[in-house]
DNA sequence: CTCCTGGACGGTAACGTTTCCAACGTTTTA
DNA sequence: TAAAACGTTGGAAACGTTACCGTCCAGGAG
């Protein structure tokens, strides 16, 4: 009873040699009509027109890409994990603005290693994208020199390459973040840092900078490098810098998921230094203590550099690599406008 | 003064006939080689494959893809609002799994009207994409049928076409819900249901299911119905049904953004009824009162749908369409476990 | 009236790959 | 020993589009 499966009609989807067959017409001239029509009388692009509605002809992008020069009508976006609403935002709002352009977007994500993300982005390289837009990790990026493609780096730049680069102004941030926390009299702030990438250290330098301007020394135990860039090392860095025997009387978490640590590890040991983080999230006005945070404008981040990226693809923009610097702003919630003092109210037992 | 800009210098990539000229060897070799080297002679190979990294060619994806059959090695995923962690999930989870089979994902985002969805999807398949994944908005998805396309539709099936569908356990999530609030006594319970999508209607079914069973009548007035589903529309229907005579005692929010609005509500109004959520969210478990909800496994749905549509792509799966339901589970945080009289305990003021 | 110009259109060569077929040399079989 | 079978290889067609180059016809200029 091995009869063969009915597999699928398995239509045939029409090419414009179709188009130009039942429109009685040259294959140039329904070629001309679908990029525009330049150089077609009405009456015959009229024809074709209906042919192309008839049979529903639609464009082949594989073989348009093919011809020489014709770069796909796709972006690639190669970034970190999807579920950090950071990406998200940027994955969004590029996805929005390609997409008024009739760019759909390849996305390449990579949680892996560096190795991972060179691959991935050759993998992109080799489906013939028009642009890369990437959120790179450390590691060179020097490959992407020759790939003949243009590039915009997203949110951190890349060694070994010059490019567009649109991101947010992380020293600002940084100093905003203490300026904030400094001008409530807090002297001992403690500084929670995700792995070195480069916006990490910006940060941590406009933090610096915010205390050499208030005269207030930096106590570099209060430094504090995570091995990881999750809540999970973020709590238990908090718990351990808060059993000192001089904690610190405030908290500047460097990422949005670190503050869900540190307020962790707060909740656990009851007790309440000021905090402040870096990036706003969701609910995070709901939390018991509201928390104020240095934020900017991700989706921006995002649309920028797809517009940017959308141009130099064109060849309308040929200037050299820009730098677009997105600004910071605290939103004040009530966690980061804690005195000093308030840390010693330990609740009672 | 105008002269001509160094634009790039547009190094051509390498294309199979070169390697075959550099190794000596015919362009069917260099083919063969390139795709598993069936039929070629070793010593014949290890040229080929020196002269591959020599050049450090890459075969052209889309050339390969303009043969008849050979679909690009792409998979596309249409959903809505990246921003909402639940779709975050989905296509983080069918990134991953695509990415393993060499597969990239391409995108569509759809926020606007079942138009721009049918739009969005047409412009993916002209893209030759393998297949389709598909959380689809209302509307006929007929179109689909003699695409030719493998399609497979993730948390919700799509109507006038018959295609695998990955969805989870709705209805049972919502009798879950109900019967937990049931069970300690609630027999006002609202229901603030986003707009009439499938899954909704189900997990209101469910509701009414645990309610038949446990023989206490459902409260019409207390089935909200949102005109939006967001949390502003949610955080308006709670403040509305929470200042009648005779307000429920608990509320099952069917989404997460709806939970948002509805604790919003709650907070504003300083009222403890029972709440359960449907879907898990980030910090739901540091919240003043930690949300209890009906949660499965996103990530799951999407790699399911991932591998499903491989398997499809690939011929390896000629079965008839598939239906995959995940379970739900409740995960009790505090928030649902309210008892009833705890509602009337309005903070004094 | 002839020549020229220019717009509209048809035909064809690419683009880089895969696949098929033919050709070749070697080995096995009759 | 001849024929057949097999494995390896080269060459060419095809995929659907765009770009270029002619051809054709109409109309204006000389």
């Amino acid at each position: 009873m091995s009869e063969t499966f009915p597999t699928k009609p398995e239509v045939a989807r029409p090419t414009m040699i179709d188009v130009a067959r039942r429109a009685g017409v040259g294959l140039g001239t329904v070629s001309r009509v679908v990029n525009g029509g330049h150089g077609v009388r009405d009456e015959t692009a009229q024809r074709v027109r209906a042919a192309i509605d008839e049979l529903g002809f639609q464009r082949n992008e594989v073989a348009r890409a093919l011809r020489p020069g014709k770069k796909s009508t796709s972006l690639a976006l190669v970034l970190g994990d999807l579920t950090n609403p950071f990406y998200a935002s940027i994955a969004k709002a590029s996805l929005e603005i390609a997409g008024q352009s009739g760019f759909a977007v390849v996305l390449g994500s990579v949680d892996e290693d560096p190795e991972g993300e060179k691959r991935a982005i050759q993998e992109l390289v080799s489906r013939q994208v028009a642009g890369l837009m990437i959120v790179p990790d450390q590691g060179d990026h020097a490959f992407l020199e020759g790939a003949g493609v243009p590039v915009v780096f997203v949110d951190r730049p890349a060694t070994g390459i010059e490019a567009d680069i649109v991101m947010v102004d992380n020293e600002g941030g940084g100093r905003i973040a203490a300026e904030h926390l400094l001008s409530q009299g807090h002297e001992r702030i403690a500084i929670i840092l995700a792995p070195s990438y480069y916006t990490i250290g910006r940060r941590l330098r406009g933090f610096r900078r915010a205390h050499r301007a208030a005269g207030v020394e930096v106590d570099e135990s209060l430094v504090i490098q995570l091995p990881e860039g999750n809540a999970e090392a973020a709590e238990k860095a908090t718990r351990e810098v808060m059993l000192r025997p001089d904690p610190p009387t405030a908290i500047f978490a460097s990422t949005n998921f670190l503050v869900e640590g540190v307020l962790r590890a707060l909740g656990e040991l009851d007790q309440d230094p000021a905090v402040v983080g870096f990036d706003d999230f969701r609910l995070a006005d709901m939390l018991p203590t509201p928390v104020t945070v240095v934020a900017s404008d991700i989706a921006e981040l995002g649309r920028r550099a797809a517009r940017l990226l959308l141009d130099r693809a064109s060849g309308a923009d040929t200037r050299p690599p820009q730098r677009i610097v997105l600004p910071c702003a605290l939103i004040e919630r009530g966690s980061g406008e804690r005195p000093p003092d308030s840390a010693a109210n330990r609740n009672p037992r």
